[in-house]
RNA sequence: GCGAGGAUGGCGGAACUGGCAGACGCGCCAGGUUUAGGUCCUGGUGGGCAUUGUCCGUGGGGGUUCGAAUCCCCCUCCUCGCACCA
């Protein structure tokens, strides 16, 4: 038998070969790269295209942890099962590679980021390299790169000459551990998404990019793509479309110099007659203007308070409204009755006008804080149906106009197009249509990141943009890169840098100092893939025609609504300019979900006294506090890593205990992987274990693509004795010509295919486990069995297969072959067995011939000793035969 | 509070458009191989009663149906997202 001198024989209490994976895998990721075994063709223009794309990695200095492959392990079957299947299949990766850890890691090392992130892209490349991915690493782009984001660069000027990105200087988010600016969709719930560090509001020059130009195009588009439901809706919430009407109030007494017209903006214009007071937020520019001597150091006491609030101050005190009266009144246009103007941070000056009419009646916020200050409450809307509206509370549903003069008796579905009608028959208003969406922060106060191309006059040309021949804009090597004192990049501490020429005068003019933010990078790269080493274009159009759409965009539901939108903003500006020919970058896109680790806690209370967490209660309504469930003293909590954990009794009664506390029993928490939870699976000694294939099966046998599972050190070793059984096959047994097990093989390439179609492949997996386990039954296994198996375990296992349809003989690559075909019928059963259900309980089982007429099923089916039992001196009716079941009534 | 998703053995999870609940794997039990352990192989494994069988069982309660994990209504809990957006 021929033999690889490098599989080693071992006596291992079972005769036999044992399946070298240390020596294997290494082995044909050698010859698959020499042989340049994955190019994607763009000369090939007679196969499909398929375009597979996995979120590139930011490569960081951990490295990747098993959460990380899950992805690009189901994209990799999925490209190897599309190549199978005759498509020409474009499957690259790349590296987002600008960003604040590498640059904060130089910070405090004083190693340049460019070096830090060359050298932990080598390490991550490295690692995804020993999962044997049939990446087109030819296509590799790295964003960090030059010749890369000398395109980011020049996408940022076609923006900038068309309008599409400005400088203003606004109150931004501000994050005082990042130290630079973020954008709204970087904050969640008041803190900074990366860091968690409150976030300060800060008043600072910045780029935007005017992505609200593209909101409603962000929302159509997304109804025809194929993504999950809930990306999809947090876009769309995202986006927050509204309609409504801006409506023009007047001033009673507007001041000398100031427009009497008060314009708010609402969705309910229909409620117009129960406004009985007017807000604008504390910063409102009319607030200065309007306010009354008398009452001027209350409101401008009230202003600096707001002022000093942070954005999560300000929600996370939203039962409180608080508010002064500014002195001033408004006149409600529709019953020209005066209403006052109040101030409160209820109202955010970054939406609608920064004003709103306030009608407590309908509105719960102006509700709560009408009753607090006691104005009036006018109802305008009744329930359709004529019952009370509830008390204490504000009626916010449609219903039936009253108290509203000539709109009475209208039902809101009719009345909101009449009010807006008539306000702008009368000229008091137009309907509008307003976002939630904002424009992009653009801009960031560090080093590590694209410098933004336009220099700033000294003379008269004001903001310039660098010409295109002078794109890569290079970051200048520095020694240091601490940010300013002033909030300042550290870019401009760099005097010979910032200093220049300007391109349109030639006089002096100073570089721009901030940074694009770490997404730019990402919201093209999937272009650049295309044609990476275009020197002269972004990307070929040609290659672009020929590629585009990405068919499957897979990574994680983290993105969805900061690199997923804003990568569609930019590839729809590029469509606009004739850069892309679609409309959309991601056909489909898929989530994968994480992968879970088990850490074990316990409790500790102030003075250190360990407890087990069956003594602790965590009390939900006081913010997830830990108490003792005797005395109600609080507990904090107290982590040991899983490796740590000493074990305690045998098989069901196995208790994870503390490692030197004695009898400390411990509480078993999945949770998401971490350093500090010491919980965290490092794919490197994963492979050193059990081998790239075993690690590539287990990750997609866990669950569902989309479902967090946690990470089992048990349920891998299952996998791996498939891995292995799988093995002996090809290793230790004679094989025959015969024709194997044809109904079986058919079913099973039937079933793998349609899971596979579905991106179902832990049940795929199953499916293979079948099919081997019947194999190994058998003292011989037929050829057309093996090959069909090899076949069939490609995409999973590409080394062991490729290992074993070289032992069977075969000279070319298993993964050149084509994906087996199965036929029905000879999938189907001879004999089909079904069981016999009378009134939805089963009460046995009859097999007969695979065409076997109805009435002779029905026959045998009544002939049953147990069926004739409950049948007998009943009403029988027959009902229907259904693939897998008799099925009667009786009464 | 609003929105989305979810709850199935000791565990991870299967179950096509309503049709034999628990595929496959882990764990566990028994047997075999082995000097022993591990590996490997075979069988068993939701719970109760019992001799073929039978009753119960998919978070809880109700409903539709010959038949419900699957459809409808109510409720509980969990996860995620958003959160004063006028």
């Amino acid at each position: 038998m021929y033999l690889q001198s490098h599989i080693q024989r071992r006596i291992d209490g079972h005769m036999g070969e044992r399946y070298d994976a240390g020596a294997v895998e290494p082995k044909w990721q050698e010859r698959w790269e020499k042989s340049d075994l994955y190019r994607a063709r763009d000369d090939d223009r007679d196969r499909p295209t398929y375009y597979i794309l996995d979120m590139f990695p930011y490569p960081s200095g951990e490295g990747l942890h098993v959460g990380h492959p899950e992805g690009y392990t189901a994209t990799d079957i999925l490209a190897r099962f599309r190549r199978m299947r005759g498509d020409n299949v474009l499957h690259p990766m790349g590296f987002d590679a600008f960003g604040l850890p590498a640059e904060n890691y130089a910070l405090k090392t004083g190693i340049h980021p460019a070096i830090v992130t060359k050298r932990n892209i080598d390490n991550i490349r490295r690692q995804i390299k020993r999962l044997g991915f049939s990446y087109d690493w030819k296509r590799e782009v790295v964003t960090t790169d030059p010749d890369y984001y000398r395109w980011t660069q020049w996408i940022f000027l076609q923006m900038f000459d068309n309008d599409l990105a400005y400088q203003a200087s606004a109150p931004i988010n501000f994050c005082p551990r990042c130290r630079t600016g973020l954008a709204n969709e970087e904050v969640k719930g008041g803190l900074c998404e990366r860091c968690g560090s409150e976030v300060e509001r800060r008043e600072l020059r910045q780029w935007f990019l005017r992505i609200t130009r593209y909101a409603e195009r962000l929302l159509d588009g997304l109804d025809d793509l194929d993504w999950p439901e809930s990306i999809k809706t947090m876009q769309r919430e995202w986006i927050g479309r509204s309609t409504g009407a801006d409506v023009t109030f007047r001033l009673a007494d507007p001041p000398a110099g100031v427009d009497p017209g008060l314009v708010v903006y609402t969705t309910r214009p229909d409620t117009l007659y129960g406004a009985t007071y007017m807000v604008l937020a504390p910063e409102h520019s009319l607030v200065g203007k309007v306010m009354t001597q008398e009452r001027r150091a209350e409101v401008e006491a009230y202003v600096e308070r707001a002022r000093r609030k942070s954005d999560r101050q300000r929600t996370e005190l939203q039962k409180d409204k608080t508010g002064v009266f500014t002195g001033a009144y408004a006149v409600n246009p529709m019953n020209e009755e005066k209403i006052p103007i109040w101030i409160a941070d209820y109202v955010l000056l970054s939406y609608g006008t920064g004003a709103i009419m306030a009608v407590p009646a309908h509105d719960q916020r102006d509700y709560v804080f009408a009753s607090r200050y006691e104005i009036p409450i006018v109802t305008v809307i009744e329930p359709h149906d004529g019952s009370r509206p509830p008390e204490g509370r504000a009626f916010v549903h449609d219903g039936v106009n009253v108290n509203s003069g000539p709109f009475d008796r209208l039902s809101t579905a009719k009345a909101i197009p009449a009010f807006t009608k008539h306000l702008e028959d009368s000229g008091l208003g137009k309907g509008v249509v307003r976002y939630k969406l904002r424009d992009w922060l653009f801009s960031r106060q560090r080093y590590w990141g694209e410098p933004i191309p336009v220099v700033h006059c000294s003379g008269t040309c004001g903001t310039v943009a660098v010409p295109e021949s002078e794109l890569p804009l290079l970051l200048p090597e520095v020694e240091r890169f601490e940010p300013t004192g002033t909030g300042d990049s550290p870019l401009a501490a760099i005097e010979e840098w910032v200093s220049t020429a300007c391109p349109k005068c030639g006089g002096p003019a100073r570089r721009e100092t901030n940074t694009m933010p770490q997404w730019a990078g990402s919201c093209w790269y999937y272009l650049r893939y295309l044609d990476p080493t275009n020197g002269e274009k972004l990307v070929d159009p040609d290659l672009e025609r020929h590629w585009m759409p990405v068919d499957l965009y897979v990574g994680g539901a983290e993105h969805a609504v900061l690199h997923l939108m804003y990568a569609r903003f930019w590839h729809m500006f590029l469509n606009d300019q004739g850069i892309v020919s679609t409309p959309e970058p991601f056909g489909a896109l898929r989530n994968q979900g994480m992968i879970l680790g088990f850490s074990y806690r316990y409790y500790m209370d102030e003075a250190d006294a360990p407890t087990p967490s069956s003594d602790v209660t965590v009390i939900k309504e006081a913010a997830g506090r830990a108490v003792h469930r005797g005395d109600g003293r609080t507990m904090r909590e107290a982590w040991v890593a899983a490796q740590d954990v000493a074990w305690q009794g045998e098989g069901a009664m196995r208790t994870p205990v503390h490692p030197t506390i004695p009898g400390l029993v411990l509480e078993e928490v999945t949770e998401k992987m971490s350093k500090s939870r010491g919980n965290v699976v490092n794919p490197d000694e994963v492979i050193e274990r059990y081998g790239a294939d075993v690690m590539r099966m287990y990750e997609m046998f866990m669950g569902p693509l989309e479902a967090s599972c946690p990470w089992s050190t048990e349920g891998i070793e299952g996998v791996h004795r498939f891995i292995m059984r799988s093995w002996r096959l090809y290793a230790d047994r004679p094989s025959n010509d015969e024709e194997g097990l044809t109904r079986l093989r058919h079913r099973t390439v039937r079933s793998i295919t349609r899971h596979l179609e579905a991106l179902e492949f832990n049940t795929a997996i199953s499916d293979l486990m079948v099919y081997v386990n019947e194999l190994t039954r058998l003292d011989e296994v037929s050829t057309t069995d093996l090959e069909t198996l090899a076949l069939l375990m490609a995409p999973y296992a590409p080394h062991l297969s490729e290992e074993a349809w070289e032992r069977m003989g075969r000279t070319q690559s298993v993964h050149l072959a084509s994906w087996p075909s199965f036929d029905e019928k000879l999938a189907a059963a001879e004999t089909v067995s079904r069981g016999v259900q009378i009134n939805g309980k089963l009460r046995g089982e009859i097999t007969s011939g695979a065409g076997a007429a109805e009435d002779e099923i029905w026959q045998a089916a009544e002939a049953l000793s147990n069926v004739a039992r409950y049948l007998v001196g009943r009403e029988v009716t027959r009902v229907r035969i259904v693939p897998r079941l008799v099925i009667f009534k009786v009464k």
